[in-house]
RNA sequence: GGGCCGUUAGCUCAGUAGGUAGAGCACCGGAUUUUUAAUCCGGGGGUCGCAGGUUCGAUUCCUGCACGGCCCA
């Protein structure tokens, strides 16, 4: 990776500090941004600004160079006549003999250096705004080559592995991490306007639970126990609803030791939210709210445009039973079907599951029968109580519980139920998890029941709607992006060797 | 976990029906005072992903491995 041109750079370093430049100062004062000026660009105006040399186009005495700033980039020149001999600062003309501004630029301001200048804002002759430079000030140098102008970088691994350098050079990986960051902020506006609370609680955990999945495993020196990474939010944030907050939410990363591929990343953003006195009801009308109010505010419509399918984003949203929908497909009734019949089912698919639990079962049909079909933003309802061991039973539904789930573009985004307040009952569902465990070995479900939740039940949660979000799913959607990772700031990949 | 595809200069890509490789951008030297993919002339730069195998000879064929992508479970 550092080849001979590493090498030519770290030469000019040496001759520019031999020749009296200070090839890494502390702070520039600028005068605008190079967004700022370029907005509200006119000419006459003396200016400093600064930013990272895009490219160069020499001339002669002359030479045009484009700084990138933020999100727009502008064009200066240096031009014999116009630019002073002595422009570049702290760089000793005598010593070095060439006096041509022009030259000097082409010769040691190398593209991906990043510089400040000082001039004057012109048109050019074919009305690029433009600043004449008076005053260059190296900020500091590249050391390696920018990809190629025209087609950019393509290679995926680059772009994920070394980031920063697909932001220098794709301003549309810039703008879509930008939109993002805006993406967060909107969110978090929706809940706060609603009366929701933002709570932090803890990600090292010495139990996990509020979700089935594996963890990642740390250890506390100070505390000398084996800790957990947090797979979901949701048993500390009925905590605090049992102390007493009645809307709660959080953002924040979730942790899963599973399969990484297009929609599944180890470390995903999450939002929570919980409103005591709610059922599920109340909360898919949350939900379809926000889901609105987001693309909306993002998009500027009430649509997006995801893998070439145009997805329209409109109250109320379809709903359909989980039960109902696999039943269909199926040809039977899933709840009276005993496991070993679902199990042959799965079979014919070709579904592999490693441990056929009830559980997985439904899961997996219902995944493979239903929800990858599903495009426009779907409500399924109503799962299987086996499935969802933290939500109350339905009310009037035998076997079911109060739980929904919205998919969109066959991928599941929400998640949410009438949460089970009920600690006898709560305990009794995890307890059977557990034995599950014991008989599968499956390291998804729990090893211990975690006391302190069964505690907090007993001192009384008042009835309670949650939900819960993938917000990496749901930007996906709202960006077109097909592999998650394209909307990570920084990906974590495999090391190479 | 399985299948398919990719890995050649800093970047984007050609290529060799097996004889140790090319272009454009970038870089170096020169010309050029209104360019914006500037242009023109000249030049340097490669462990052809890694390791084995077949062969007189492998970047090319075979096997394994690594990393990545897409599809499937």
């Amino acid at each position: 990776m550092r080849g001979e041109e590493f090498e030519v750079r770290i030469q000019k370093i040496k001759t520019l500090q031999s020749l009296g430049v200070n090839v890494f100062p502390y702070k520039y004062p600028r005068t605008h941004t190079i967004d700022e000026l370029k907005r509200n660009f006119k000419e006459g105006l003396n200016v400093r600004i600064s930013g990272r040399v895009l490219s160069k186009r020499p001339f002669g005495k002359m030479i045009f160079s484009d700084l990138d700033g933020e999100q727009e980039k502008i064009q200066v020149m240096i031009r014999k006549g116009e630019t002073p001999e002595d422009f570049f600062e702290g760089f000793d003309v005598e010593k070095y003999g060439n006096r041509n501004p022009a030259k000097i630029y082409e010769k040691f301001i190398d593209i991906g250096d990043i510089i400040g200048v000082q001039g004057k804002t012109i048109f050019t002759k074919t009305g690029e705004p433009t600043v004449l430079v008076q005053k260059l000030t190296l900020l500091v140098k590249s050391l390696h080559p920018l990809p190629e102008k025209w087609h950019g970088l393509q290679d995926p691994e680059i772009k994920y592995r070394y980031r920063f350098i697909h932001l220098i050079s794709d301003r549309k990986a810039r703008e879509i991490l930008r939109k993002r960051f805006l993406f967060f902020k909107e969110t978090r506006r929706f809940f706060e306007d609603r009366g929701f609370i933002e709570v932090d609680t803890p990600i090292l955990q010495t139990v996990y639970g509020g979700a089935t999945a594996r963890p990642f495993k740390t250890y506390s020196n100070a505390l000398d126990v084996e800790l957990y990474l947090r797979i979901a939010t949701e048993i500390s944030l009925k905590k605090l609803i049992v102390g007493g907050f009645e809307k709660v939410y959080e953002i924040g990363k979730n942790f899963r030791n599973e399969g990484i591929d297009a929609t599944h990343y180890p470390e995903f953003m999450a939002l929570e939210a919980y409103a005591a006195y709610w059922d599920y009801n109340d909360i898919m009308e949350l939900t379809e709210d926000y889901l609105c109010y987001i693309v909306e505010k993002l998009n500027g419509s009430n649509e997006f445009h995801y893998k070439g399918e145009r997805i329209r984003v409109e109250k109320p949203f379809k709903r359909i039973r989980f039960t109902d929908e696999l039943n269909k497909k199926l040809g039977m009734d899933v709840l009276k079907a005993d496991t070993d019949e679902l199990s042959k089912v799965a079979e014919r698919e070709g579904i592999k599951i490693k441990y056929p639990t009830r559980a997985k079962l439904y899961d997996k049909l219902f995944d493979h029968f239903v929800a990858r079909n599903i495009k426009e933003p779907t409500f399924v309802l109503d799962h299987p109580l086996e499935l969802t061991p933290l939500a109350k039973k339905h009310r009037k539904m035998e076997g079911l519980v109060e739980r929904f789930e919205l998919f969109v573009c066959g991928m599941e985004v929400a998640n949410a139920f009438s949460e089970l307040n009920d600690a006898l009952e709560q305990r009794k569902r995890l307890e059977e998890e557990v034995n599950l465990r014991k008989i599968t070995k499956d390291e998804e479900l729990p090893e211990e029941i975690d006391e302190d939740f069964i505690l907090a039940l007993e001192y009384g949660m008042p009835p309670t709607g949650g939900l819960g979000l993938g917000l990496d799913r749901i930007f996906m959607l709202l960006t077109d992006s097909r592999n998650i990772r394209d909307i990570i700031p920084l990906p974590t990949l495999r090391p190479k060797l």
